[in-house]
DNA sequence: TTATTTTATGCAAACGATTGTGGCATCCAA
DNA sequence: TTGGATGCCACAATCGTTTGCATAAAATAA
């Protein structure tokens, strides 16, 4: 069987407070050099492990963070935790791994969950549907914090990317090129990410007198079938746009099918940017220009803020951290002024 | 505070023991229906949860499942990880995540940690540097699945996909396509899916009769610089092969690099077989022709395997499963042979 | 020597749930 | 009226650790 603190008391001959206390290396506790070692000894001899699950129980305490994301198979989202698990790993914690699917009662149902199963803390990336029951994480004062989404009304740690900056920039980079008609693909509005996404993207509209038109604008779900109906929709407007802004890389996939059924290339017919880098993007039919997420640095970031809440008992305050995209310019994106330029050097007809 | 057995028992004027009888449901016990209903009520009044800690504690039972793979970012395993997740939340369990870096010692040592803290089960895609420690849990009759690895020697539970002969058939179709001299890339031999998909590619130049040149084989990593420099290498062969079956899809990435890097077009220069599909394959520079695991299918057979060895306490045979893989032919190999035919038939000169 | 401090350790309660045992009513049968 | 059966529930032990408090022995001071 495996051994107990009283196994190895017995042993030595002592009580089992005693075997915890010195095990437990409290150097400034009085405890004969003789009794130290040879329970150091006699614990080693029967490789004696304590019972994290005793010693969760009686410290309230498990050492035990909860990751909670839509699909752990987005690269985005595996990327953080798999950053999230190194980080974790290193102050010996351990990570317990969520999927809500986007689905709200799922994720108030995992929360639960991870909260009766005692976790120290939890790491969120929320549906957004509701709030109500992270507010009440709040109000426990539960070290909670938000990665890539947050609400703008609740006051919670967070790590976020500039989500409104980065849409803005990649409609400039855009505006710059020529484009005029620029669509917008993207999951579900009600998600932060995509609404500041959406607001850059309207900024950039305004910014740059481009065409407004609600119908370059589609929001239907996160898969890749949704990206290929709203491409394929988009693209059969009477006036299409010349250039999409796609959220996401699933629904990047599936637009790119609606675009290659359309008999279309890219970038000569429609230029595209992605706004998740992941491996191979440089790859593509045409290499992909792509916003990139620090994934590493936001789950680190996301750790860090995390631990110290968890390590300090009184209400830290909480800090909305923003991190930075980058825009990895490729070849996906067609220089249309160039191209009206030569266009007009050479007039046909 | 969190309401306890207690609180429900002392307001339901009871004792918790009955308490706790009422709320597991146990139909047969003589209760009475009057204090039941007013357990119920006062349960769902204060809100009870039961503290799945203390309960873990007592019953030695965590509705915990481990869940170690080598890198949780690789698309193949986050794949299998939500597969994982979605039944295990389905049966009431949770499943906590580790990630080894193909580091042997960060395996045992994950192991460890988390048999301490209590799991019923462990999913696992080994190292296999060593083996012993898995002997260990085999011995212990501790419920367990490999997932992706296995070894020959144990007598454990495993889902594996079927490499060998996925690495024969594509170098079967590559022989077809009449190339004679093919690489192989891949992580490091001692992984036994390489293992198997090196004996298959071995198995395949003997039965086609191709070049059989060392040479040809690298195996030093899984990462995209180590693609890159064996492929690098590979390439600067004086005789340098038409094709390259390439395991794991950073590697892929890399190989792509050096490949461009070398102003060769893919699959006029150089065919490329990719061992593990992936969400976007399809739209690379040229459609790739890969290799599919049922991933899902797998996941789901590894939760199966280890639910049923978790629910019996005696000894259960053990099943070693092999799921067939699938050769999806896009566009990333040439037919030499047509080629060769087109150029004979118009000779030079 | 006696009083006092220090050193080293034991004792027992506690965390929250589960479960075998046992006991007090009540009821029915003989 | 007594016996046993049965319905309903309480008691207490238990899981493995931790920790405040008590205490005995040893060391030091008075």
């Amino acid at each position: 069987m495996i051994p107990t603190l009283k196994d190895v008391a017995e042993r030595a001959g002592v009580h089992p407070s005693t075997v915890s206390r010195v095990l437990q290396g409290k150097e400034n506790l009085p405890i004969s050099e003789k009794t130290r070692t040879s329970i150091f000894a006699i614990a080693k001899e029967l490789n004696y492990q304590p019972n994290q699950l005793a010693r969760a129980f009686r410290l309230k305490k498990t050492q035990t963070i909860g990751l909670i994301v839509p699909d752990i198979s987005n690269p985005f989202f595996s990327g953080i935790a798999r950053s999230i698990e190194i980080c974790s790993r290193r102050k010996d914690y351990t990570v317990v791994l969520g999927n809500t699917d986007e689905n709200q009662d799922r994720e108030i149902r995992m929360i639960n969950n991870l909260l009766s199963r005692g976790i120290d803390g939890l790491i969120l990336a929320p549906v957004q549907d509701r709030s109500g029951h992270i507010k009440d994480l709040c109000n426990r004062n539960f070290p909670l914090v938000l990665i890539d989404r947050c609400f703008d009304e609740l006051e919670t740690n967070a790590v976020i990317s500039d989500n409104e900056e980065a849409a803005f920039n990649a409609i400039s980079y855009l505006a710059q090129a020529g484009h005029r008609r620029i669509g917008f693909i993207s999951g579900r509005k009600n998600i932060y990410t995509i609404r500041k996404r959406f607001l850059g993207y309207q900024k950039g509209i305004k910014t740059f007198d481009l065409v407004d038109d609600s119908e370059l604008v589609s929001d239907n779900g996160f898969t890749l079938e949704s990206g290929y109906h709203s491409t394929r929709k988009i693209l059969s407007l009477p006036k299409s746009p010349t250039a999409l802004l796609i959220s996401g890389n699933k629904i990047t996939v599936g637009a790119m099918k609606a675009i290659f059924e359309k008999k279309l290339s890219i970038p000569d017919d429609i230029s595209l940017i992605g706004f998740t880098d992941f491996i191979g993007s440089p790859y593509w039919v045409v290499p992909m220009t792509t916003i990139t997420h620090p994934v590493k640095e936001m789950g680190e970031a996301a750790f860090n803020l995390l631990f110290n809440n968890m390590a300090t008992k009184e209400t830290v305050p909480h800090s909305k951290m923003m991190v930075a995209t980058k825009l990895n310019i490729r070849g996906s994106v067609k220089n249309l002024a160039l191209a009206d330029f030569a266009a007009n050097s050479f007039p046909q007809g």
